[in-house]
DNA sequence: TCAAATCTGTACTATTTAGTCAAGATTAAA
DNA sequence: TTTAATCTTGACTAAATAGTACAGATTTGA
């Protein structure tokens, strides 16, 4: 079980922006070299965030990104959903029985899809309950 | 966050071979079969679990796969681990900070460590606690 | 109006993961 | 001893993810 690369650097490029003063906002450039990520794939990740109405834009001279609300309000959970999706989806149990006609027919399976539910809860749980603003502060139940 | 197919596949491979009762175990062909997964990458997986000491096999006329142990002894957390490994192992902060130099340092970086460290600990909290025999029994507080 | 600084979008390449193929090794039984 | 059923291995192809390149659009200010 793996983070993506795009759930790892995406939440790093979030709180980069949260945590830039600035009223303009940050730019791609500025994420890119904080971070030592490319500017082009840094401002890949920014699209899916935009996207996803997690991050503002303003283009131009004096253009940047800035967050779409509050970093109180702003639960982990939402940034790294964006970038990676969830762990249980609702087509998990089609897309992994590629014969298509057998799903939870068997009894394991049905017990399997329970499982790797719970451990989606377990994940939600840590990443609902921890904001932007929880890191930046380093408040923790970490 | 994702589980990799091998990780989905191989738990259910597993699961397969706990059921069987048959003494001289289950044979590839009859876990592609029952699972819906191709001999040629049922093999592969195979293989990991064996190479990770959580199956025997034999070769032969009668051959075929077994548990390496019972099924009350192997925690789902063995097997997935073996197939994907850990969420949070000892050289994430320097595989992504590719410029190297940068690690821990600003303070964001540490509560992130420590984020992911603790949605890892969620996971094996769950993982660890559930058995093959489990899963079979559909015992839970999953 | 023009140029510079920025974001935007699409298409491309590289790397990793998923999945297949085929030839070889082992065992049991005829 | 031969054959059939099995596992074993490594090399291959396909698909998904990671990461790059570049041309275009927008805004500001000279």
């Amino acid at each position: 079980m793996k983070l993506s690369t795009q759930e790892i650097y995406g939440l790093r490029c979030v709180l980069r922006i949260a945590r830039s003063g600035s009223k303009n906002g940050i730019t791609i450039h500025e994420i890119s070299e904080d971070e030592g990520i490319s500017q082009a794939y840094t401002a890949k990740i920014l699209r899916i965030l935009r996207l996803n109405k997690l991050v503002l834009s303003e283009r131009g001279k004096h253009g940047g990104y800035i967050l779409a609300d509050t970093p109180e309000n702003i639960p982990v959970s939402r940034v790294v959903d964006a970038l990676g999706g969830k762990l249980y989806e609702s087509d998990f149990c089609y897309k992994y029985h590629p014969d298509g006609n057998k799903q939870c027919i068997p009894v394991e399976y049905c017990s399997l899809r329970n499982l790797w539910f719970s451990v989606q809860k377990a994940v939600d749980q840590v990443l609902n309950d921890v904001t932007l603003q929880d890191i930046i502060d380093q408040n923790s139940a970490l």
